[in-house]
DNA sequence: AATAACCGGCGGG
DNA sequence: CCCGCCGGTTATT
């Protein structure tokens, strides 16, 4: 092939739980990247948009619960508002050293807080629109948790896939907090407030 | 390789 | 509300 660099191929998978499409792309042991959507296709579309270039994806759609049943039901599990174990890899290789450190970062936000994309800009460097620009392209929705991530004014803000969907990831992730708190990464402080805070949140009652 | 256009934001008036 | 700026990524030449 020319001395190119090759292309290889990868598999997605996806499978539907309880009325929503999850799909994951996984080489070697490692997940490359994992999508929900409400729609098959969708999903499908998702998960390609993620993969750099030089992956050929390979679409299978499983009904059979072997290989990667763990790991759809930890991404519906996530999808539901809990905290499951998440023991896969995941591999940042195709993504930018800034996109990983971004990414990085959020992955410290605990469920029943959120952070804003002005102070995660802070933590990882670049601007609140730079961070914005990371989420718009999180390769792993729901396991990289950029629902997670509101304006400072503590509006719902922007969602791929819908700001009432985001509405409801968070409103199922209440844990109850009442206060703000911070988390320390490498010297600054990650603004962490709990998602009562968000305007348009429902209160559970 | 260089430049422009595009945003899931912010902050000041 | 408006506006200038933000800075990484992608599209265009």
């Amino acid at each position: 092939m020319r001395g190119g660099i090759s292309t290889f191929s990868i598999d997605v998978y996806v499978q539907e739980i309880e009325g929503v499409w999850y799909g994951v792309a996984i080489r070697q042991g490692e997940v490359y990247a994992t999508t929900f959507s409400f729609e098959m296709e969708d999903a499908i579309q998702r998960i390609k948009r993620s993969l750099p270039k030089r992956l050929k994806p390979i679409v299978w759609r499983t009904t059979d619960l072997q290989a990667y049943t763990e790991l759809f039901h930890a991404l519906h599990r996530i999808f539901n508002g809990e905290n499951p174990e998440f023991q896969f890899k995941l591999n940042m290789d195709h993504l930018t050293s800034y996109q990983k450190r971004v990414l990085l970062c959020l992955m410290e936000v605990p469920k029943g807080y959120v952070t804003t994309y002005g102070s995660l800009a802070k933590v990882a460097g670049g601007s609140a629109r730079a961070v914005g620009n990371v989420m718009a392209r999180n390769p792993f929705p729901l396991v990289v948790p950029c629902h997670r991530v509101v304006p400072h004014d503590l509006t719902v803000g922007n969602f791929g896939h819908g700001r009432e969907v985001k509405r409801e990831l968070l409103a199922r992730e209440d844990e109850g907090f009442t206060r703000p708190a911070y988390k320390e990464i490498e010297g600054r402080k990650l603004a962490l407030f709990p998602v009562k805070f968000i305007k348009g949140i429902k209160q559970p009652h």
